[in-house]
DNA sequence: ATCATTAGTCAACTATAGTTTACTTATACA
DNA sequence: TGTATAAGTAAACTATAGTTGACTAATGAT
């Protein structure tokens, strides 16, 4: 099955540009590491250009696109942010349904 | 302006219960910890409770409550996943918006 | 087949997150 | 107001994440 896309690169160069996982399936630190992946291919920067952009060294770069959570977070939402993903926060409220829905009418 | 509830805890006793935030705003390591902390006190747990769980020190908890994003992400996740908190990922497509809106007819 | 370029690994070192223990402050209840 | 429980802080120590530099492995172009 062929995943992955070629996609020029600035130098006129031709790239591996791996696929950005489902969004929509459950969050885990692998979807976390190829999304990111996925950005800067995209985006056609190498582990150097963001390891340089963001003094985070390439190894640390490396251990954070390979999902190994024992990294700062801190350098987790440096990389994000610098290629444009963000966080969401879900709660298991366990359902507040039905009783109190609001303070308000609504009906 | 009251932001407090006091909520029943186990042992018969009252304890002021932080409010959730807004999940829907935009992520920030604040509102991360805020939903940790309102996660946590909503279940009646205290910070040793959490703490023994799931062999974190209190002082490293406590850091994860304040927003510190310098700890591992490890940590953080085992805390979320304890309280039935989760990620969701967002990605700033910069709109594909209109051009190639999809392979289906939707109309 | 060779040459750049990028990805990934490794080892030694440095920096710092995390732990433990103890103490202090705050909160709720009687 | 005194007491029990929880939250938060501090310091000394330990564990480990992160860095640097050099090296190897892939990958794509010519």
């Amino acid at each position: 099955m062929m995943n992955d896309t070629p996609v020029k690169k600035t130098l006129g160069r031709v790239v591996k540009s791996t696929e950005m996982p489902e969004l929509s399936k459950p969050f885990s630190p692998m979807q976390l590491a190829k999304a990111i992946t996925a950005k800067r291919t995209g985006m056609k920067l190498t582990l150097v250009d963001v390891s340089q952009a963001l003094a985070i060294s390439k190894p640390t770069l490396i251990k954070i696109e390979k999902g190994d959570v024992t990294v700062q977070l801190h350098n987790v939402l440096k990389v994000m942010e610098y290629l444009g993903l963000s966080f969401s926060l879900v709660s298991d409220d366990i359902a507040h349904s039905n009783e109190e829905v609001s303070d308000e009418q609504w009906y």
